[in-house]
RNA sequence: GCCCGAGUGGCGGAAUGGUAGACGCGAUGGACUCAAAAUCCAUUGUCCUUUAAAGAUGUGCGGGUUCGAGUCCCGCCUCGGGCACCA
């Protein structure tokens, strides 16, 4: 029989899913590996061949680690609330659940064609009560938490009621609070909690009709839609985040991450250590002291004005009457400019003289006070001093209001643009003239804290998430409203299930979908009308995984003390501010509680590359149904048509499939090249409306799911962006089928007893080698090209023997998993080849009773070379040079240092003679 | 503007500072076949001389370190990604 795929492919599924091969059962002793995809969002368009890449790695990673002896945790699931399905559901009427459900069956039986190695009993949905009642279960244990700045955890809220009962706290004492009634405690409190609700500007989408996080906003359109974004103050639950920038922050050094994903959490945390600094103001007879935050505060002596963000309260006690006209023109224009005509043009330099002045408290020097948009209200203090001389910003706006600019490093030249950098020496600074700049930085603000004018202060970038929606498709709040005051529900009361609503747009006078639910109320309490956010049910699924069923706990101390927390987590760099900054958040909240027993989520983290679409065109003689081919096109006005990439095989379209595909290329015509019509390409994000997209469905029709999975590998290296081009896919397709060649023939087995020779064994323990190495760097095309050349190797020595076949078998299980298992049983073994052991065949690359030496030239490592242990220096030398990694050009040089060192290791230093 | 990452044949891409272009695609020639498909073999960076052997040249550009650089250092150019009034 031949390499029959689809026969194949469709039997170990089935036996798979029927043996539950893959499950994962915690046990005690045997080391565990935890490796995890970021779960999908099952959308109607399905999965295109640039979704299964990381699924793919990671699925190569769990075979591998299984064959390695560890007890692998390899699940999926949904992440099922969400968006699209809830505007389908506008549009149609029809049930988002509904859609939901459709779409996670196309998804599933897409990714079951692929032969995915998930337990998928462990699978979870986000939408399903049973998984979100610990979602909501969370957001009340943030709730009743605060976050103790002096412990730098959070602790139970009545930890800080009890503070204020007995000491009084953070401004407020004992008596005072004492004093409070019911209500104003609670307002209090509020201030304190992890998830609270709070007035606060938020990005407001009046076409989405909700609220959106920071990282779901971008370029002042919505992420999703892409529709304009506003500011607008409302009362939001939120999660404080920022209480955990610190440790966000710091805890990035300890994970195996990419530099790049590393540096964006960063930037996006924007830890800046400064100073905050007041200044005193006069208007008449009142004072008004500023506050404001500088990093620079060695440049103070340069302050020629303060700038006040124009929504900081202190703009209205500030205008002067006669400035008062300008001011509230000025005000007028800004509120009316849109997030993104504000973030378009940071060129144009706008602002007014709001008519009083602060006082420089180094110099007691005079300085106006004017406002501009440039300061931003939610940064620092929402006020500055402007440094023209030193700040490009500064220097902009003084220029265009002709303000003075002075500068205090020696020698720079302000007469173009401000000289923003850290060097030289300082001048006009009083007591810092001749100091380094570096070091004035620091004596300035010993000085600003020594005389009691300041005090040095961090300031992060990263912002509490709000974490409200006005939305129907998304975890209710567990929380009702008693005399308009919230009040969560008691565990007991969960999981709280959505209310069933006639129509899903928003209610009547802009109130969210839930509004419109009847009677929705705990004990007679209306209910919050806001759901979570959709980061809400992926902040903690990787924890679920561990104990999906448990109904008593998100997850139990014995499953979570196994697992502990993902080894391996493969996902898009999409997600870098967003998903796992609130993941990391939300597992340090509940490793604070002791819930979790790691505070950090994710160990390792690779970014697969995107998979863009490869799109093919056409080319029509305007004004004819005439198509000219590629090469000719020049010879021709054409118009350039996206054809449909999947009429095109490497490049060359199917004429019949063309004239079939729309009614009006029924009778095209064609001008060919040597008989054949070429289409012209391009690299596009793969989409419907551009033709290119590949559904792989399709290609294990063609190919089988074992080509299309080492194909994908085989594109380049994992982490880099990369079209889908269909060219070359035959080429590890003919692998495959030469590989089923060397164990069939025809239907006969030809695998034989006889011994191998050394350089069929040599070959196969290159593979081995090759393939740890490999593995472990997740460089799986240069993996996929080791088989190649094992292949290539054994083809010419015409080898069919089973010391060298099976364990070739075991090694391409991981990235063919269901050849693996028809050669497996072909070779006589009951089991699945997913319960071979690896490591024996580990073991046989390691030669025994030899030393490893590492031959350098000058110093650095070329290679290493196992020889006898009973080998002189001579002998040892007369190897190296005769060994086949010595370099040619090593004739003319001699060995002038044998160093042995302990631990069996020989260091042999070659130089020129 | 700032911070990352990358530039290698016709294409996707390999190369611990040590024979650049592994492996695959494509292309060309050949075998098998009535023919096609499938399969197999050979050649395949560029240039020049040549029957051949061989030679020159070659990893975005310009320098440097080194016995030796695609790889390390300095300065540019181009492309991709992220952040962007964050004081």
């Amino acid at each position: 029989m031949d390499y029959d795929f689809r026969a194949i492919e469709a039997k170990w599924q089935a036996y798979w899913a029927e043996h539950h091969t893959f499950r994962a059962v915690e046990k005690e002793g045997q080391p565990k590996c935890y490796v995890l995809d970021m779960f999908p969002y099952p959308s109607g368009a399905g999965l295109h061949v640039g979704h299964p890449l990381g699924y793919i790695a990671s699925d190569i990673y769990s075979r591998y680690k299984r064959l390695c002896g560890f007890n692998v945790l390899h699940p999926m699931g949904y992440d099922a609330f969400g968006l699209p399905a809830e505007q389908y559901a506008i549009q149609t009427g029809q049930h988002p659940e509904v859609t939901t459900t459709q779409n996670i069956n196309r998804y599933r039986s897409q990714m079951d064609r692929i032969g995915f190695s998930y337990d998928w009993d462990r699978e979870v949905r986000t939408c399903d009560p049973k998984y979100y009642k610990w979602t909501q279960w969370a957001f009340l244990q943030m709730y009743a938490s605060w976050y103790d700045p002096d412990q730098q955890k959070a602790r139970p809220i009545e930890e800080l009621v009890r503070r204020f009962e007995t000491s009084g706290y953070d401004g407020i004492s004992a008596e005072q609070w004492r004093s409070f009634d019911e209500k104003r405690r609670s307002e209090v409190l509020m201030n304190y909690r992890i998830a609270y609700l709070g007035e606060t500007s938020v990005n407001w989408c009046p076409e989405l009709g909700t609220v959106l996080a920071n990282d779901e906003v971008s370029g002042g359109l919505s992420v999703r839609g892409g529709f304009p974004v506003e500011q607008k103050k409302m009362r939001q639950w939120q999660l404080r985040v920022s209480a955990y920038a610190e440790r966000l922050l710091e805890g990035l050094d300890r994970l195996d991450w990419t530099d790049s994903l590393k540096e964006m959490q960063r930037n996006w945390i924007g830890k800046s250590a400064g100073t905050e600094v007041v200044f005193d103001t006069v208007k008449g007879d009142a004072h008004y002291p500023i506050t404001i935050f500088t990093t620079r505060v060695d440049t103070i002596f340069g302050v020629t004005f303060m700038v006040l963000a124009p929504e900081s309260e202190l703009v209205e006690c500030l205008t002067s009457p006669e400035q008062k006209a300008a001011v509230d023109d000025y005000l007028a224009y800004v509120k009316k400019k849109t997030e993104r005509e504000r973030m378009a043009d940071t060129r144009t330099v706008t602002g007014v003289f709001a008519g009083s002045y602060g006082i420089n408290p180094l110099t007691g020097e005079r300085i106006p006070i004017w406002i501009s948009d440039y300061v931003l209200s939610g940064y620092g203090t929402g006020a500055i001093m402007a440094v023209p001389a030193h700040d490009s910003r500064d220097y902009a706006f003084a220029r265009k209001f002709n303000l003075p600019i002075r500068p205090i490093i020696e020698g720079c030249d302000v007469s173009e643009q401000s000289f923003d950098a850290k060097e030289g020496k300082m001048c006009n600074s009083g007591f810092l003239d001749g100091m380094d700049v570096k070091d004035a930085i620091e004596a300035a603000k010993d000085y600003v804290e020594s005389k009691g004018l300041g005090h040095r202060k961090v300031n992060y970038r990263l912002r509490d998430a709000i974490f409200s929606r006005q939305r129907y498709w998304g975890e209710p709040f567990p929380i009702c409203y008693k005399d308009g005051m919230p009040e969560p529900l008691p565990v007991e009361a969960l999981p709280v299930t959505l209310p069933e609503i006639g129509e899903f747009k928003p209610a009547e006078g802009g109130q969210p979908p839930l509004a419109r639910a009847k009677d929705w109320n705990y004990n007679g309490c209306p209910m919050e009308t806001s759901t979570m956010p959709g980061f809400a049910g992926s902040s903690a699924y990787y924890l679920r995984y561990m104990d999906p069923h448990n109904d008593n706990a998100l997850v139990s101390k014995a499953a979570n003390s196994y697992w502990r927390n993902v080894d391996l987590y493969i996902g898009g760099t999409e997600h870098a501010t967003g998903h796992l900054i609130y993941s990391r958040f939300w597992n340090k909240f509940l490793y604070d509680l002791g819930y979790v027993c790691e505070d950090e989520p994710f160990r390792k983290l690779i970014n697969q590359g995107m998979i863009q679409g490869r799109s093919s065109f056409v080319y029509r003689i305007v004004g004819t149904n005439k198509f000219v081919s590629a090469g000719l096109r020049d010879a021709y006005e054409t118009t350039e048509i996206h054809v449909d990439v999947n009429l095109v095989h490497n490049d060359r379209l199917d004429l019949e499939g063309f004239r079939a595909w729309r009614p009006d290329f029924h009778d095209a015509e064609f001008i060919l090249e040597d008989g054949e019509y070429i289409c012209g390409w391009a690299v596009e994000k793969m989409s419907k409306s551009m033709f290119n997209v590949v559904n792989p469905d399709d290609i294990c029709d063609t190919y089988g799911a074992d080509t299309l999975r080492l194909y994908e590998m085989f594109l380049g290296p994992l982490e880099q962006s990369k079209p889908w081009d269909t060219k070359g896919i035959d080429g590890v397709h003919r692998f495959l089928k030469k590989f089923w060649r060397m164990f069939f023939d025809g239907d006969k087995l030809i695998v034989t007893d006889e011994k191998a020779y050394a350089d069929e064994l040599k070959a196969l323990h290159k593979l081995i080698g090759k393939e740890r190495e490999d593995i472990e760097n997740f460089s799986f095309n240069t993996t996929v090209s080791a088989f190649m050349i094992a292949l290539n190797d054994l083809g010419t020595l015409n080898c069919h023997k089973r010391e060298i076949l099976e364990p070739m078998v075991i090694l391409l299980s991981p990235f063919a998993p269901h050849i693996s298992e028809e050669l497996w049983q072909a070779l006589g073994h009951a089991d699945s080849v997913t319960y071979a052991a690896f490591p024996e065949y580990v073991e046989a690359y390691t030669v025994e009773n030899n030393c490893t030496y590492a031959v350098s030239f000058n110093g650095k490592t070329r290679f290493t070379i196992s020889l006898p242990l009973s080998m002189s220096p001579a002998e040892v030398e007369a190897a190296v040079r005769s060994h086949e990694s010595t370099p040619k050009y090593v004739e003319g040089m001699q060995i002038v240092k044998v160093i042995v060192v302990p631990g069996k290791i020989v260091n042999v230093v070659i130089k020129p003679l």
